[in-house]
DNA sequence: CCGCTATCGAGAAACTTATATCGAGAAAAA
DNA sequence: TTTTTCTCGATATAAGTTTCTCGATAGCGG
């Protein structure tokens, strides 16, 4: 086997890389060196200990009394969350959710570049949103060997998601990025990640449900 | 204390129930009267165990051999986030990710109701989105206020989200639905939500990476 | 009617993740 | 220079989550 740069580690230490990345890049632009897991862990009210143990799987080293530099921690998180080079990608579904993702601009600093649209609304294919052409979906197959696009966003309704990342599956496309609420099926090999919107407004809901409850205000005439 | 309807459950769980949500209502719609946790468990490559544990927080309970009422475990679940009665929510940061949450359809099955824009684009001010007015930042709080808003939701750049939190607080907003990828800071008893795309995204990316470098075409070269 | 099997619900065990403790090293203060 | 303090990294402990096991129950087939 070939020698692993990238070593395993928890969804929960994958998903807090993003937040540190974040404020170090703050951090880094208003100047600062060094920075301590200590520093780090304060802005997001998490355990010091967790911050080490996070950083720990980026291979980056420390040093007492001082912290971790700054950009070279940065450098390390971006190679980590292979966010140092942006993958190309492909969209399919130019609605609300499409067009959203396709106008937003930071994605080249998140390892993404989102290079075409597809859209089975005659109406839509042929035009352009924020620079990229809307495609019909019969030219997915095709254009993402020919492009070695490794990654495809589904946002389509929810009924036309599993055919749509068959068509992806198909077209050679390695991983997906899911916007449908819909349970997907995949070949081995693939990588499918859902970003359910509806999963994190379900926490908030329910909290506020429970709080609503508690002083009895709101709740207690149902 | 009043009767705790809503038990406390783990974060986990809570971000499964949604997803058994839909499930149940295609089901439902497809008239199936019963369904067990080991269907749903299929569905999503579950434990069955873990699923059956997921909807006892619910309440609602099973028969051996037989399994859940659909409809009804469909009710207890909408009941247990919150989603049976839509809570009317403002919106602030009428941009790509505003709009999009402006024009999605199904809000009102997950509890939400997004009944009115803002924006410090002078421009945007004025118009309507989906039916909904764009209003100045300042009406906020007195609007709020009147209208009883419990949900605020935060669309906005990153630097500008604390601010716009900070009014919502001021103006009685008790649960924040954010989009920006900043770390807010909150009093206690407002509930904070993040909905982090790049959390998601990072998880794929890095995904992506180990697959690339395990074959060793794409990534060696580094 | 009587096993047989699918399923629930409860409790135990295994596993994962988070937090606490501690020694060592490095800068700052005395 | 010596002491103090901060921080890392390693290890141990605790907490939380998932999976396994088992007895009970309700329909199904013989
Ligand atoms: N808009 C949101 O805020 C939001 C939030 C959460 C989840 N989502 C999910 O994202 C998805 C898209 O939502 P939306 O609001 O953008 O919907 P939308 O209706 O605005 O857009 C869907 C687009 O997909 C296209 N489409 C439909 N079937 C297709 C197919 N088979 N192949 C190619 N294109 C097809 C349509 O022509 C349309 O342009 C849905 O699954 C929705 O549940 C959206
Ligand atoms: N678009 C996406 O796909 C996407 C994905 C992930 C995260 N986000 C995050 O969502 C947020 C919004 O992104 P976007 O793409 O919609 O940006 P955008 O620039 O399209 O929209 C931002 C909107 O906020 C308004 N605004 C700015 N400051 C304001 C203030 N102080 N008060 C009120 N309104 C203000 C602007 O006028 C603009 O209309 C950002 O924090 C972004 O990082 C967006």
């Amino acid at each position: 086997m070939s020698q692993l740069k990238v070593r395993v580690v928890s969804r929960s230490t994958l998903k807090r890389l993003p937040l540190y990345l974040h404020l170090l890049e703050s951090l880094a632009d208003q100047g600062l060196q060094n920075v301590s897991c200590t520093q780090i862990a304060e802005k997001f009210d998490f355990d010091p200990t967790q911050v080490r143990k996070d950083l720990e799987a980026t291979g980056e080293v420390g040093t007492a009394r001082i912290g971790f530099r700054t950009v070279s921690l940065i450098v390390k998180i971006k190679e980590f969350l292979g966010w140092n080079n942006a993958h190309d990608a492909f969209l399919v579904g130019a609605g609300n959710m499409g067009k959203a993702l396709l106008g937003y601009k930071d994605f080249d600093r998140y390892g993404l570049n989102i290079v075409a649209a597809f859209d089975k609304d005659t109406r839509k294919v042929g035009s352009r949103i924020f620079n990229r052409e809307v495609l019909p979906l019969v030219k997915l197959p095709n254009l993402a060997k020919r492009m070695h696009i490794n990654i495809g966003i589904v946002t389509v309704p929810a009924e036309y998601a599993q055919e749509v990342v068959d068509l992806m599956v198909v077209a050679g496309i390695k991983a997906i990025w899911n916007f449908a609420p819909a349970p997907l099926k995949i070949p081995e090999g693939v990588i499918l990640e859902n970003a359910r919107l509806t999963q994190s407004l379900a926490v908030l809901t329910n909290n506020l449900t429970k709080v609503l409850g508690d002083d009895g205000k709101d709740l207690e005439k149902n």
